[in-house]
DNA sequence: TATTGTTATACTCTATAACTATA
DNA sequence: TATAGTTATAGAGTATAACAATA
């Protein structure tokens, strides 16, 4: 046996659990009528904590300018605020609203729900494999 | 201590994990001049093996209406033919061209090649973790 | 009747380049 | 000069509903 089995596995298995789970949690939460990259985003804002639009955009490896109008979205339906950042004013800080905590919370409890479900038969080593796993790739590809 | 330490953690390191190493494969394969979802269909067909419209979209937790437009891209560039399929005349075989059977090789290598360098420090038994919660999570999404 | 895949349609996702404001 | 983020722009990604062909 010279040929590799399973050649990209990792990745391709990466790509299809994101499309799967991104599916199933927009129709879990579709009472909220929020797109799935916005949930992401609200899941990632869930504990209160103000983040400048960069370090979310490092958050979901994506760029400032993908955000912009997903902010805006946001923004527009009362969930979040932009507020200039006094240590660097060319800086904004997203913040949630009231509502927009609501929303995150509910998007983080979904998520949370999704993986006790899913994960119940898994041990913590097989988990702390998927995290050295998901660790390495993401790391180098920035 | 009764809160939970990382809640949601899974799914979103999962999707910041799809979208960086979509980014880098974007860009490593920048030459080939194909988004990031052609890639990924490529590279599920690198075995040369013909697959139903229906089939893809499962490997790629799509709908088969995403695929249409992605597929008749692949077909102008003449990486791939639809052959009605003998055995049900409903459904479409997807064969890769020769051409489009180098294309894919090469995005097949490229992944490999990412998950090597990526992965040179991950134990077998990680990585078998890794597969246990992408599976458990993708098979509770369907 | 049910299923496979396309078509038509409507938004969302995403990035690059140019720009503004600030550092 | 360099950086944070937006704006403008362009194209890709995605799904739902209606449809045609086949089962």
């Amino acid at each position: 046996m010279t040929t590799a089995k399973d050649p990209g596995s990792e990745i391709l298995a990466l790509h299809r659990a994101t499309h799967a789970t991104l599916q199933t949690l927009t129709s879990l939460l579709a009472d909220l009528d929020l797109p799935a990259a916005d949930l992401n985003v609200l899941a990632n804002l869930a504990d209160g904590a103000g983040r400048t639009v960069g370090a979310l955009a490092a958050a979901t490896a994506t760029k400032p300018s993908t955000l912009t109008s997903l902010l805006d979205r946001l923004t527009r339906r009362g969930y979040l605020v932009r507020q200039s950042d006094l240590a660097d004013r060319r800086s904004f800080v997203v913040l949630l609203t009231p509502d927009g905590l609501a929303v995150a919370k509910r998007a983080a409890e979904a998520i949370a729900d999704l993986e006790r479900q899913a994960l119940v038969g898994v041990t913590p080593t097989q988990r702390a494999g998927f995290h050295a796993v998901i660790d390495a790739l993401t790391e180098l590809s920035q």
